[in-house]
RNA sequence: GCGGGCGUAGCUCAACUGGUUAGAGCGCUGCCCUGUCACGGCAGAGGUUGAGGGUUCAAGUCCCUUCGCUCGCGCCA
């Protein structure tokens, strides 16, 4: 027989059917028993009785086994209709059992409250709960909406390398590792120099890149290796026309949450972001964001080169309720705190025509107009300590005609977090790497030398 | 890396100022149950209180060392 996905059940009242599910939860009632079953599409009742047989394979078909069950699919008494499940008015009679692979007791209760540690060591087994379900789901359709309206925006997607040859950027912490011919090679910490070469090659581009920092960062907004959704374009005015374009995909991508995560987003309590109209979110300078924190707070911390955690916060807290956005663009970090291809603004000098993108209180986007220019760019590199002969293989692009161009950088973990209001991005994150963390770590040795 | 908090059963947590045999819920094992839907009922097993040392008549509780986790900061997406 054919397999019939569970969505398709209600369809097939007073037919036989073959299901291949997952047992969700199992009730022995003694000369009857009550599954739960689910499949990718969704879950419903299976019900024994009458049949001996039937029931001796149910009472080894445990929570979590993967089974091929042969049914009939009925109507349910007007007195056993549940409206709170879904298929809560139809079940099935089952008539035959096969065990693909029966699973063992489980460690612990799925439906439980969990410690983060917990939740990550385990997560073959904790990834199957629905909220971290409901999480991914969530992540899938933002890299979706992100491909499609970049796509639709006339950006063509391309791919970094992930082995490179040298920290190009400076300043960040980089995993080093073994190359041929006893050289080092470093695991890239962003795509940032490839998707500016490759907007001489093909004007708009994005991709999404696997970043990795050596940062000793323990937070909870920090992971070892994250997705960075990066886009990078050409022929712009300033660095408002990049922010015109983020402000446009956010909305895009709130919108398709919307309309294909609804369960996932009521299950995990949260509400879409707000978005008050205009083509640009809410922003100001930095040193605009540090004159209100004075002002409302009394705290001068106007000659800051940077906002502090807290400050972000306080700037997220201060435009939701007083700009209607849970969404703000800081601009105009200064020179010394930005990377040496940021464009520095002619009208305000020593400050760069750069942004961070704030969400719910965290930094998700970093971004900027880039140097154009060949010679401007070099003495750039310079200014910051950097050597421009080892970026000769990037410096092609700028001698070739690049066009006035920028991008940003945005971080997927921290966004998915935000979106799904869970506090640490390791949630957010199928399998994240910290300073602590990484498969191999988890073996049965370390545990042993460790944890007793 | 620095600072705070935590580490008790498989999981989530209790155990007042140090004081009998360290408890509960869930899970697990056994038995009972033909309308459950986190099914229910009865009985039971399960602990070197992360590890090592110290103070004390007495340590889960206080002190030191160490390992682990977590939160905050620096830095960042």
């Amino acid at each position: 027989m054919e397999r019939t996905l569970i969505k398709e059940l209600k369809n097939k009242v007073g037919s036989e059917v073959l299901i291949g599910a997952i047992v969700d939860v199992r009730r022995d009632q003694g000369k009857m028993a009550f599954f739960d079953f689910r499949d990718r599409t969704g879950v419903v009742q299976g019900v024994v009785f009458g049949k001996p047989e039937v029931l001796e394979i149910a009472k080894e078909a445990s929570p979590e086994s993967s089974l091929f069950v042969t049914g009939k699919v009925n109507q349910r008494p007007e007195k056993m209709i549940n409206d709170k499940v879904q298929n809560g008015d139809i079940e099935l009679e089952i008539t035959e059992i096969q065990i693909l692979n029966k699973a063992e007791p489980l460690p612990f209760d799925l439906d439980g409250e969990f410690n983060l540690d917990t939740l990550l060591d385990n997560r073959p087994i904790t990834l199957k709960r629905k909220e971290e379900r409901a999480i991914f789901n969530i992540q899938a359709t933002i890299t979706r909406a992100y491909g499609e309206y970049m796509r639709q925006e006339g950006f063509t997607e391309f791919q970094a390398p992930k082995l490179v040859g040298g920290d190009a950027e400076g300043g960040a912490e980089v995993f080093k590792v073994g190359y041929f011919y006893d050289k080092d090679a470093f695991l890239a910490t962003s795509p940032q120099l490839y998707k500016q070469i490759m907007v001489g090659v093909f004007e708009r581009v994005f991709t999404f890149a696997t970043a990795f920092r050596a940062e000793k960062s323990s937070t909870t907004r920090h992971l070892s290796e994250y997705t960075s959704l990066d886009a990078e374009m050409g022929f712009i005015k300033d660095h408002t026309d990049i922010m015109r374009v983020e402000t446009g995909l956010m909305r895009y991508i709130s919108n398709a949450l919307g309309s294909s995560n609804e369960r996932d987003l009521a299950l995990l309590n949260v509400e879409l972001p707000k978005i008050p109209d205009g083509d640009i979110f809410p922003h100001m300078k930095l040193r605009e964001v540090q004159s209100l924190i004075k002002e409302h707070t009394g705290v001068d911390k106007t000659s800051e080169p940077d906002l502090e955690p807290e400050d972000e916060r306080w700037l997220c807290e201060y435009a939701s309720k007083e700009l209607g956005s849970d969404f703000v663009f800081v601009t105009h970090y200064p020179v010394s705190k930005r990377p040496f291809y940021t464009y520095e603004d002619e009208n305000d000098p020593g400050f760069t025509k750069s942004f961070d993108l704030l969400f719910r209180g965290v930094e998700i986007t970093t971004g900027g107009q880039r140097v154009h220019n060949v010679e401007i760019l070099k003495q750039k590199a310079v200014a910051k300590g950097l050597n421009p002969d080892n970026f000769a293989f990037y410096l092609q692009a700028f001698n070739y005609g690049i066009p006035p161009h920028g991008g940003w950088g945005m971080g997927l973990e921290r966004l998915t977090a935000k979106f799904c209001g869970v506090q640490n991005v390791k949630e957010a994150t199928l399998f994240p790497r910290d300073m602590n963390r990484i498969d191999t770590l988890l073996s049965k040795d370390d545990e042993d030398n460790n944890k007793q």
